[in-house]
DNA sequence: GAAAATCACGAAAACGTTTTCGTGTTAAAA
DNA sequence: TTTTAACACGAAAACGTTTTCGTGATTTTC
């Protein structure tokens, strides 16, 4: 089992000094050709590589980003990562990841154990506990040593830092008026509880196509779900609130849900009660995920360009890294609204 | 923008050597009680962490491990890297993510990329490019570095490293035996051109459940899919071809698929064709992922538990870092099978 | 042939740690 | 009082690079 080779051991080989091997690698001119051939070829005969870890302390840049997300298992974060990837590769970086699992704790936890010279920067979304709990202490830290961040999705405002968000509001409001022009009177709006910022822009948003159509919003239209509970192991409780929804209210010929399974659980509810899709009742869910292409009917949604968003993130990142002159002008932070693209599938006329 | 202190700082700060400062805050008995306490509400107060790079560099060990899959916008692979990252972040490691995308050269240079002091090994599953060419000159050349890897799902035989797998031919076997448990008399397979070693261990399973019930495999009845076509933007063909089996076969009351979306398309198809799941034609796919549980209806599947392949792995990959006589010892290689589970849902009977 | 310029290379510092070994000072033992 | 032991700390090396600066040898210039 061979170690990696060195310089030193190159250059010990070859009877020559360190400096002349490293040079003589990267081809300067104070080496002369004969030098560099034979330690070049040397090099090549054993597969030289400069040791990444040494050039980091070097250059005290590590070529490296980090990505904190609440969890991986979901579409919409694994195409951001993907997206992330994509071009931090294109670029010369690497990607470690770091699951905060939704927890406020992991999450600080996780950057803490990043932010000591493990990566150059951090692409993260915010866990729903630290929205919750509004402690944001550990962004502050990290960027007052002098770490870029870039937050997407589920930014927080109280940080002065580059962000990617979805519009949400406009998504929201073209879905709902989709609803509209296909003649829906009566549209329900089934959404989460408000501290997750998402969520409120999206009711918002839904407020805001009807009151521009003279409809007024009903309150018994809108059903809140706690989102804090885990529905993939509670769809039952979930359906049952959906099912009430309906019950209570019969003219109910639209939905708009701010997440997929929403959708999909409406959807299910909504064909027990004999209610056909899309004749009686259109349905459009919030996701880019991979339930509304597959699900009969096919959902339609809209769509938030995940990966998209994962590539604006990476490049806002790395031009800050890459930018010296930056710390020098004052900071200027942008924020990048992703459009979002109405995807109409079966469960919409 | 001040940056993260240093032992240096601190030393020059305090008027003391840098050696005491480490061994002050390292609580080395050869320190005075002193001068530790000097030194520990100093490094408190400014916040004080060690670098890890200049730790990973000093002690040839980053503490970080790297995972290399085909794909991330996919249930099965997004579980196992919960799965690493659990078991990793749980005994002190960061896990960094590379995508290979399917394609050979990128599995390579992702490798090259960390195998230079990134990381202290590797935890992948091979492309599927990778598996046609059969190059796996990679594979040696970063274990004859003295980097371990484990391999997991997609394997290959020719390499000698740890490895985990999904016990593929049994979990297939199983599931057709449901099948002809239920009375199914005429089962089609829908499976994969047989260059992915997964694909061939399912289509054997199917056979030998066939087999021990004295049921003759008719060709006819099993359909490989060409699965280098990318089936997401291509469903249609794939539709066709399936709807081409059942109208050649009208026989067919059973479908065992060797993904979830076969499995899906086969119930669509089926629907389409006048056919009631479970009554007419049952179907059994294979995977852990999102569709099986929401579609219409639910499907029964395989689940290949890629949660706890991901902890196997990593705690593979870090038992074997952490045991330091092992290079003295002839390397021993363990190969874990995951057991299947087939989870019951309501496209079967 | 002496002065100047060019060439080809090496020594050493730096990045931030940890650790071994040495050393001066004080306290205990003889 | 001298020898020894314990104590508290510092110097330096090491991990693997890159880069600045210095220097001896050769070549050019007048």
């Amino acid at each position: 089992m061979k170690r990696k080779i060195t310089l030193k051991q190159i250059a010990k080989e070859l009877d020559v000094s360190i400096s002349t091997v490293s040079k003589a690698l990267r081809n300067s001119p104070e080496i002369s050709e004969d030098t560099k051939q034979k330690v070049q070829a040397f090099a090549k005969l054993y597969n030289y590589r400069p040791n990444n870890i040494a050039l980091s302390l070097k250059n005290r840049k590590t070529n490296t980003i980090g990505i904190i997300i609440p969890e991986i298992v979901h579409h919409f974060f694994s195409k951001v990562i993907r997206g992330v990837e994509l071009v931090a590769n294109h670029r010369g970086y690497n990607v470690i990841v770091g699951l905060s699992n939704e927890s406020f704790s992991k999450e600080v936890i996780n950057m803490e154990m990043l932010a000591n010279g493990s990566i150059d920067g951090f692409i993260l979304s915010i866990s729903k506990e630290t929205q919750q709990l509004q402690d944001f202490h550990h962004f502050n830290e990290t960027m007052s040593q002098g770490m870029p961040i870039v937050m997407f999705d589920r930014v927080v405002s109280e940080i002065k830092c580059d962000k990617v968000i979805v519009d949400d509001l406009n998504g929201a409001k073209n879905a709902v008026e989709k609803l509209i022009q296909n003649n829906c009177k009566s549209i329900a709006l089934i959404t989460t509880k408000d501290y997750v910022s998402v969520g409120k822009l999206r009711t918002q948003g839904y407020l805001e196509a009807l009151q521009e159509h003279k409809i007024t919003p009903k309150a018994e239209l809108i059903l809140k779900i706690d989102d804090t509970l885990d529905f993939e192991s509670h769809l039952d409780e979930l359906e049952e609130e959906i099912e009430q929804l309906f019950t209570s209210n019969k003219a109910i010929d639209g939905v708009f849900a701010v997440n997929e399974l929403y959708a999909l659980s409406a959807m299910k509810v909504a064909r027990k009660l004999g209610l056909h899709i899309p004749n009686d009742v259109q349905v459009i869910g919030f996701t880019d995920g991979v339930l509304s292409k597959h699900s009969t009917p096919s959902l339609t949604t809209v769509s938030q360009h995940a990966q998209l968003m994962g590539e604006k993130a990476a490049n806002l990142l790395i031009d800050k890294l890459e930018n010296e002159y930056s710390d020098a002008m004052e900071e200027e932070f942008q924020t990048v609204v992703i459009a979002t693209e109405l995807i109409e599938r079966e469960s919409t006329k």
